[in-house]
DNA sequence: AATGAAACGTTAAGATC
DNA sequence: GATCTTAACGTTTCATT
């Protein structure tokens, strides 16, 4: 899929292929403008434009390149889980089991897809270490998160064992990443 | 300073005390324009009224109340790191001194100031179990954690020691939470 | 190639029912 | 909650450097 991607665009001038298009230059006016809508998703182009020292047209030429480029993603609103009753967050480590039952079907590929449709984890990555995957997942109290743990997580055939730690402050927490 | 908050709103009809605002109320509308706004902050009115089955004028009243409540805490934009050479993402437990040198100031006030000016952690939580805290950090590579861990946190007087594990792929990251 | 100024179409916001 | 009106904003165009 990869290979053939890189087939078919060696073949032309320009050459994207994806999740390797080169770092996008950046310079002094990009990087305030991208702190400014990390700060603020919905910001005018005037106050921008203001900020950036450069005309609302201009701005927005670079807001649209910046766009494409991927180096903003998306624009979304934010909600803090309490606010809409998810008062307990919990960060678990996961150990997979080395193979499954069925052999066709290997541990990780089986967590990967679960893992998407599980609505209370909201972050998921594999990690160096002993153990494979950190989850932060968000739940409501002890008793759904005993529920998540005993019925979903540990109920899943690719999963060996986990181990929790609970938030019991938040101190940082920021989309915005420095530029 | 919160005493007197609640003093003041007891004497009032109404009361909103800083953090312990009463858990809003959100029915099946309420929750499909917070879904719809947390895939898309900047989605119209017309759209999401569409989307709700209301009149743009009665979403946007709605949306007003979601913000001032505080379900919508803020609208931004989502700048992969990646993107923006920011290759490098580690988790780090903490474990902080049981004290410092100085009396007067506890390692637990020192580090959650600190980890405010450190602009590479994005994500900073106090967690139960052997470790203090963990954070979540952006670098662009091996050799600036390096730097991070070795002339920034160790070297601050708060910390005790730290256990970093580094992510080796994402396979959810969603600011989205499930309501 | 990037910018600035102005014109145009769309959206948000407020008043009224 | 819906409709209508006005002001603000986003977007395109074109001249300029």
């Amino acid at each position: 899929m990869h290979s053939s991607a890189l087939v078919a665009c060696l073949a032309q001038e320009t050459c994207t292929i994806p999740g390797m298009e080169a770092a996008l230059e950046l310079d002094a006016i990009d990087r305030r403008i991208l702190r400014a809508l990390q700060q603020d998703g919905r910001v005018t182009y005037d106050a921008l434009a203001a900020e950036a020292g450069l005309s609302s047209s201009a701005v927005l030429r670079r807001v649209r390149r910046l766009e494409e480029a991927g180096v903003i993603a998306s624009y979304v609103a934010l909600v803090p889980p309490e606010r809409v009753g998810l008062g307990l967050t919990a960060y678990i480590n996961v150990r997979l089991e080395k193979q499954t039952d069925n052999p066709l079907r290997n541990p990780r590929d089986l967590f990967r897809a679960a893992v998407q449709t599980w609505p209370e984890v909201v972050e998921c990555a594999a990690l160096t270490g002993e153990m494979d995957y950190l989850l932060r997942v968000l739940v409501q109290d002890m008793q759904h998160y005993a529920r998540f743990i005993g019925d979903t997580l540990l109920m899943h055939p690719s999963v060996q064992d986990c181990k929790t730690s609970f938030v019991l402050e938040r101190l940082k927490n920021t989309t915005a990443v420095p530029v």
